[in-house]
Order: structure tokens, then sequence, then C-alpha cells
DNA sequence: GATGAATGAGCGTTCATTCAT
DNA sequence: GATGAATGAACGCTCATTCAT
């Protein structure tokens, strides 16, 4: 039985391991850019070895993109259940979202060159996979500034639009910063983020 | 001279069906997934006649979307120079740009798509295009923010977070409309990017 | 009109062209054995030329396999048909068939072999046919038993194992003639073959 | 001894369940269908053991379908050689071949896909000892219609050719009958092969 | 100028065989 | 002895680009 395990740990490793240069690779030169030779290379695995791990080029990547994408939403879903009440929680979403992107670069740039093309069964599957998750996502949120409305915090506004709306405030800085080679943290865009979603840019 | 014009004014014609057949085929499959052969058939010409009027598939492409996105950028500039006051000129950019979304749905869904890869000079060019008209939109922007913010109309942000905020819920609100099939009309989202925009989502 | 004509029949003879090519290298190596690459080669075109002439190595095969098969029968009963009375229309169908095979050894040796396993669609279709060719061709044999017997010349024997009979007898000639090389002429067998149909091995 | 003898049994034993399982894959989906891993998995053994018993897919292949042949022409002629005259041998040969066929259709169906291709030197091999064994067993009714011939029982025709037809006639009920489903017993056709073969078809 | 047949490098994938455990 | 994960050569096929007509 331990012997199993070992072999079950080993092969989640390395099937880990292939996922990660994947990703760097992948986010690099993009998906049609990449030959399978290349990644099993950088993972220090022939190339038939990949073939245990996944079905094929497409697998791995839509494989890569959708573990990783579960992990975000995971991650950022976690941070915001553990606030208290529902300003904290549209901050820690604010701060946990731009703290993953700030962690991985790579896979975030992928959404930057998009890719997610290809008409195969299984690369529709990620790209409905993709929006599915967004707009789970947007619906979690929608939850908080629900209840935000009830509390009196916010103003009595399409909760779907708004949720939307903060998303893509977030995303907005995200991008910038992506694209943008700077020193400065992305964590730094918090607070303006989250001033110009609760106050707007006018003034009084 | 006459002649000559009319063969300019031929070629700049059939040059045009190319590009717009392009548009059409590229934004429905993808870079990708779409052959030479594909494009010549559907714009009436024959495979090599279109190396008379482009240098390969990837420069049909890179121009395909430099030249919609210029007239995008312009459309949208003149419509908000022709606006009177700041206010008048932010409704404007939002309603221009929607429109233009809505009007042009099939290329905009190319961005959704993102497929801007490929490693070539060529496309890394366009990558760089694409940055650069954002971020000369962005510090259009900028100017009218800053006026608002001179004028006492709006609150004293950073104003390239500002312009980049409103072009991102814009751009939310785009999105969502392209992902999502809707009867309801983009342009209905107007009021509410600029209600969120202008005011913040916070109550009092 | 006449351009178009001679644009057809040079892809008709080109086609011949990598056919016979084909027909040669599949019957020395087998299916398998052979690559696209070699046949292209030995047709003299590039191996992306070969796919404007057929879909793929499969149907390379299949067509040639096809074509050629209906060609044989073809041959035997328009010469059967050109002979006056029943016996000589047998004596003909002898011959003929052993005329083929003596003129097309290389095709004929790729029955030996087999070959036509794999269970692609195209190729389960091509065993189909070649099945339905046989009964198709046993068929027009019976017809000329049938009237053998009629006439009172044969014995009134179940006409279908009549005809798969003498089909054998004369595969049984032309597979030994195959299998072991020989200066003597396969058509030398044809009244071996008559007189053991004919009159059985059985003395008086 | 004995240990070593249990040994022995015990791969043989193996050894013979690893051919049986291979029958019934190859003859199904012929050979270039069937991976090593299948027949391992079939018969319960790692890939790795299957190398214990054969040297490679090949010659297994071969193994199989020669010790397969062997046994059928063993089979038949111990028959034959247990009958008392010539009529009475002619009869059981046609009677015991059709009983192997009847008894292993799944093997002789090999024959009919050929697939005895491939240009390595043990499929060579193969084609060759199919081809010996063959004139071998022609040689072997030979002799019986050579006594047939000298008891005045048969016609003086050329013993080759004509123990080259009845095998042909045997084998052409046969193919028939492994071609087109049928409830009817194969053995059911031996009369009529004996019928024709001693006495043709022509009437008187 | 216009054509489209010809080109061939380059890709993803398979699977018989090996060998460390 | 038994295992099965790892290997990598070899294949069929695609399609942007060229160039003889």
């Amino acid at each position: 039985m331990e012997r199993l395990e070992r072999k079950e740990r080993e092969f989640n490793t390395r099937r880990a391991d292939i996922l990660e240069q994947a990703e760097k690779i992948f986010s690099t030169k993009g998906y049609h850019n990449v030959t399978v030779a290349e990644i099993a290379n950088a993972s220090g695995f022939a190339i038939g070895s990949l073939y245990q791990f996944f079905d094929g080029k497409e697998q791995l990547y839509t494989t890569m993109i959708s573990e990783k994408l579960d992990l975000m939403y995971a991650e950022i879903r976690e941070e915001v259940n553990a606030a208290r009440d529902v300003t904290d929680k549209i901050v820690t979403l604010i701060k946990a979202h731009l703290k993953f992107v700030e962690n991985n670069k790579d896979f975030c740039r992928i959404f930057l060159r998009g890719e997610n093309d290809a008409l195969s069964e299984i690369m529709t599957a990620l790209r409905q996979k993709i929006i599915d998750d967004y707009f789970k996502h947007i619906t979690f949120i929608e939850g908080l500034l629900k209840t935000g409305v009830k509390n009196g915090l916010l103003r009595s506004l399409p909760p779907h639009e708004m949720a939307s709306a903060l998303s893509h405030l977030i995303r907005s800085a995200a991008s910038e910063w992506l694209l943008i080679p700077t020193k400065e943290s992305l964590l730094s865009k918090r607070d303006f983020i989250l001033d110009i979603f609760l106050n707007g840019v006018k003034k009084e």
C-alpha cells in the first residue's frame, strides 16, 4: 500500500512538474508556437512520456489552464470567506486577486494573449469552462455586494453589473501591470481600486 | 494620370474587399484555423493574387487588425472631440466605444480570443502597436479627466489610473455582451457605466 | 475549353502514374511497410502533391486496388461475353483470368499477401467491395453455368458451388504460379483447369 | 529434477496461454492493429514478461501462426493416414480440413486477411514456412492421388496439379464459409467438393 | 497581371522494446 | 523473476509560399 502511495505521489509530482514547465513555455511563446518536444525537453522527459500524463498537446494545455484557474478562484474565495464584514471582504477580494496575479505572472499573461482558439471539442470545452468559472465568480462577488446593499453600505444598483465592474477594475490594474514592466508591486493599486469602486470619480 | 488613379482606386477596392472577408473569417475561426486559400476563395481571388496585396498571412492579419483598430480609435475620438463639455465628452466616449463594439462584433471578438501570439517580428510589432494604441487612447482619456479635475467636476485622483479604470469599465460591459448572446443593446449599459464611474457604489 | 481538357488529361495522367508506382511498391513491400514519402518519391512528386490526387495513404491504396479490380472483372467479362457458346465462354473465362494475372503479377501478389486489414472505415469499405465484387463475379459465372445446365452440357449441380469451384480452380493455378517463379506461361494451365472442372479426376 | 520439470511445465502453460490470447486478438483485429500491451493485458502478464516467452511482437505472431499451422496439417494427416483406402482417404482429407476450419474460425480468418507482410527476416521466414508447408501438404496429397491413379480409381492426370486443385476446392468452400456468416455447417459442403473433384461438372 | 499546382519543412502522436526497481 | 514507466525513431499529414504558365 505504501508502495502504491509512493508511486502515486511520484506520478503527481512529475505531472505537476510538466504542468509547471508547460505554463512557463506556453505563456512565453503562445500555444501554437510551442512543440510537444519542447515541453518534454524542458520537463526532462522523453516525448512519449508526456503521453502517460496527458492525452495530447491540447489536453495538456487545457488541463494546465483549468487547474490553475480553479486554484486562483479557490484561493481568492477562501481568503474572502475568512474576512469578517463586507468592506473587509471587498478589500480582501481585491487583494487576493492582485496577489495571485503578482505570483503567477506567466499564467496570467496567457489570458492577455488569449489563445483559447482552436475549434476542437477540447478547446471549446476549455473556453466554456473559463466563461462558466468567470460567471460563477461574478455570482460569488454578487453575493458579497448584495449583503453590502442590505447592510446599507452600498447603493442599490444591479448586483451583477456592480460585480462585473469591480472584477474588471481589478483586471484593469492587473492587465496594465502585466503589460508594462514595473518595479512597483501590483498590490499597491489596491487602495485606488477600492476608492474608485466605492466612491467613483465625481467630486462630492 | 487618370489611368493610374483608376488603377490605384481598383487596387484599394480589392485590398479592402480582401480585408473585409479576412476579418469575417479570422474572427469566426481564429487566426490558426484559417488558411490563406480560404480567404482567397471568400474574396474571389486566386491564392497567388493575395500576395500582390499582402506579404503573407501574418501581414494580412496584422494589417486587418491594425487598420480596424485605427478606425475604432479615430471614430471614438472624433465623436468625443465634437462633444462640448467634459461630462458630455465622457458620455460620448462610453457611447462611441460601445457603439463600435456593437457594430463590429466579429472584429471585437478577436480580442476576446486573443490570438496575437506568434513570435515573428510582424506579430510582435502588432502586439506592440496594440499596446501603444491602447496607451495612446488612455492618454487621450487622461486629457479629458484632467480637464474634469481642473473644472472641479472630478476628484483629484491619479489621472492615468482613472482613465484605465474607465476604459476597463467600458470593456467590461463589452466583453460580457460579446460573451453572452443577448437581445438587449450594448448601448443600454451606457448609463450604468457612467454612474458607477462617477459615483462609485458606496451609498451617500 | 481545350485548356481545361488538357489540364484534366494531365491530371489523370499524373494520377495514373502515381497509382502505377503505388501498385509496384505496395505489392513489393506491403501496405504497412510503404511510406507516403516513398510513393511520392517514386512517382516524382513532392509529398504534399500526392494529397492533391488522393485523400491520404489509405485512400490511395484502396483506390488503386479498387480501380484495378474493376478493370480485371471488366476485362474478363468483356472477353467472355464476346465468346459464342457456353464451352467457349468457360474456356475464355479461364483464359482471360489467367491472362490478367500474368500481365499484372505485382497487383495480384497483393492478394496473396492479403493486407486488407486496418479497422478504418475506408479499409472496411475496400474489404466489403472486394467481397461484393467477388460475389458479383461468381453470380456472373453462375449465369454461364446455368445456361450450360439448360443446354444439357453440364450436370445439374448447385450453380453457386459450381461457379465457386471453377473460380477457385483458376485461382489455385494463379496462386501457385505467383508463389513459385517459373518460366512456363500461366496460360499453359488452361487446359488442365478446364479438364478437371469438366471431367473431374475419376476414371471413366 | 522434478522441480525443473514443474518449472518447465509452468513455462509452457503460460506460453500457451499467451499464444491462445494472441490468436484471438490477432485474428480479430489484424497484426498491425494489435499492441503488445493488449496481448499482455489479455493474457494477464506484464508487458515485460511477454519478452521472457517471446523475442518480440513479430516472433510471437509468427510462432502462433507456425505452431497452429503445424497442428492443422498434423491433424489432417493423422486422420487421413488412419483411413483405409484411397477414396476414404480423400473423403477424410476434405472432412478433416473443413473440420479444422470450422473449429478454428478466428485463426483461419487470418489467412483471409493475409497480413503476412513486413520485410523483416522473421516475417519473411514465416512466409516461406507457410509456402513450404503448403507444398509439403500438396506433396502429401499427391501421394494419395498417385495411389489412386495406380489403383485405377483416378485418371492419369499430373498429380501435382490434381492435388493443388483438390486443395483449392476445399479452401474455396472454407473461404466462402468464413466470409459469409451462415448457420449451415461447413462440413455439409463435403459431398459437393468430393463430387466435383471426382466427377467434374460435365454431364455423362 | 493573374493563376493555382507544386513544394517540403515541420508537427503531433504511436508503440515495440528496454531496464531500473 | 516480474514489472510497467520511460524511451524516441518514425510516421502521415498540413498549409504558407513560390513560380511556371
